[in-house]
RNA sequence: GGCGGCGUAGCCAAGUGGUAAGGCAGAGGUCUGCAAAACCUUUAUUCGCCGGUUCAAUUCCGGCCGCCGCCUCCA
């Protein structure tokens, strides 16, 4: 049984799907009016393990990603490069889901764009007029919280105390109350991308997008809402007043969120400045694989300071675990102690498992997996280890892989792989004639080159620095 | 002002009312022609500080200090 924090409840709560090993989930997507950086990947490099941990036990997972494709800065910046919102944001769309693909974060099942979704949020605005949830502004339309029970439940938060010390409202749009909010915004300038509506001619609100798509390819009520934990509040909390105002019923039965990456001891964001983006990282030479361990390795709600020296460190653990890997592929025991053999695995399996299904604890999962790495080292160096527990080593570090996927080297830099083979050759003569001079010639020559050759009990090795 | 979270070795990071996983880095050793990889030993009498509850607290409670977040767009 696979347990999560809730934070409707604010417990970890075993999870139980709505349809038995299906599970429908939403996740928040980027605003496409630039690049992502890396506090954004980490919100979706913990979806990605949710999403891989649900399948690793077993259910069959629906994933739905918007991409919010119209939204003030876009609008702003599209009209100043005079540019349709479309050309403006398409790059940016792309760029992401590369980024996604070299972050290897499995892609949602559906992409919804808010632009195509016009008339799936009019829908809704008008199933929440007819339960007298809005009331109309010069051709805005705004959500009246104060007719929504429970406003602020998701956050912890009493709509009272919001006004005490309040920072100061930034909205453009008029409203009867601060905290009230956009589904209908009326056109305000020329040459402003805008769709016809009962309402007058505009465009929808942040936070509808998320209630109507998500609805729309989910359902009603489904099981999982994710994000960075910044969305708790006002946005998810409003999709809540959207979409249960709008059907009567619970939206959403586990919501989970994400603490922030940090850096220079405050939140990562594009509006403080302090941020990297994956495309910075790559260009100074980091492997993107040792990022991905970086963020996924610590606990999802706990806060992480990003330094280049973890994403270092994080190499150097991945290094270990493709080592052990590339031995288990190299080695055929013999002999060995079949009961020592399948304990280990037995324990390292359960050990695992049970790490991972208690509210992804990732860290005490990697534990777990560590501790296995030394011991099968250990047992092949003591021939202990049998064939038998050989495959299943390898099994079991695959499927553990499934999830964290950084056993795959990166694609970077082709090696001409005869070439390091003819130089191997020739080594392993110099080495029988005990030439030791030319025999570390040639390795420090493909040293240079970027390869690391092993002399092991089968023979020399190689792998890629 | 309101609400929430965090503080564990040089660095990263789990965890539990019963005496501190794991990774990286460091030191010593085994193996090796030398390396690399691997293994062994070693590196927190101690979990921000001060009290309290308890036979026992890092883990529960209270206070304090430091840091972060949300209440505005935000992963």
């Amino acid at each position: 049984m696979i347990s999560f924090y809730n934070t409707l409840t604010r417990k970890v709560e075993d999870f139980k799907p709505i349809e038995d090993c299906k599970v429908g989930m939403y996740s928040c997507g980027p605003t496409v009016y630039d690049f992502a950086h890396i506090g954004n990947f980490r919100a979706n490099i913990f979806v990605d393990i949710l999403k891989r941990s649900l399948k690793y036990f077993g259910y069959e997972i629906k994933h739905v990603m918007n991409l919010t494709d119209v939204d003030d800065r876009i609008i702003d910046i599209s009209l100043k490069k005079e540019m349709t919102i479309q050309e403006y944001t398409k790059p940016y769309i792309e760029a992401f889901f590369e980024d996604l693909r070299t972050l290897r974060i499995q892609p949602a099942d559906v992409f919804p764009k808010a632009t195509e979704h016009i008339e799936d949020m009019i829908n809704m605005i008008e199933a929440l007029q007819k339960n007298s949830l809005t009331y109309d502004r010069s051709g805005s339309v705004y959500y009246k919280i104060s007719n929504f029970k429970n406003y602020g439940e998701l956050a912890g938060i009493k709509p009272e105390d919001l006004k005490d010390g309040a920072r100061i409202d930034t909205d453009r749009y008029d409203k009867d109350n601060v905290q009230d909010f956009a589904l209908w915004k009326a056109k305000k300038l020329d040459g402003e991308p805008c769709w016809e509506s009962p309402f007058g001619c505009g465009r929808p609100g942040w936070h509808l997008e998320c209630s109507a798509m998500s609805i729309k390819y989910l359902g009603e009520t489904f099981d999982i809402h994710c994000g960075g934990e910044d969305l708790i509040f006002p946005h998810h909390q409003n999709e809540i007043a959207q979409s249960e105002g709008a059907t009567g019923k619970r939206f959403v039965n586990y919501w989970l969120h994400c603490a922030h990456l940090q850096l220079d001891g405050e939140k990562m964001s594009k509006s403080l400045g302090n941020f990297y983006t994956l495309r910075d990282l790559v260009a100074k030479g980091y492997d993107p694989i040792a990022l991905r361990y970086t963020l996924l390795a610590t606990h999802y709600r706990s806060p992480l300071v990003f330094s280049f020296e973890t994403v270092e460190q994080s190499a150097a653990a991945i290094n270990r675990l493709r080592d052990f890997r590339r031995r288990l592929e190299r080695e055929k025991p013999e002999g060995g102690d079949v009961n020592k053999s399948s304990e280990v695995l037995e324990t390292a399996d359960k050990g695992f498992n049970e790490k991972l299904s208690n509210d992804l604890n990732i860290s005490g999962a990697l534990g777990e997996v560590f501790t296995f790495v030394r011991n099968i080292n250990g047992m092949l160096d003591d021939r202990e280890l049998t064939e038998q527990g050989r495959i299943g080593a390898l099994a079991l570090l695959c499927k553990w892989d499934s999830i964290l996927d950084v056993l795959k080297e990166s694609e970077r830099g082709a090696v001409d792989k005869e070439y390091v083979e003819e130089m191997i050759a020739k080594r392993i003569e110099a080495r029988k004639e005990k030439n030791w001079h030319e025999a570390d010639r040639i390795r420090n020559e493909l040293l240079d080159d970027g390869i690391i050759l092993e002399d092991t009990p089968q023979g020399t090795t190689w792998k890629k620095k």
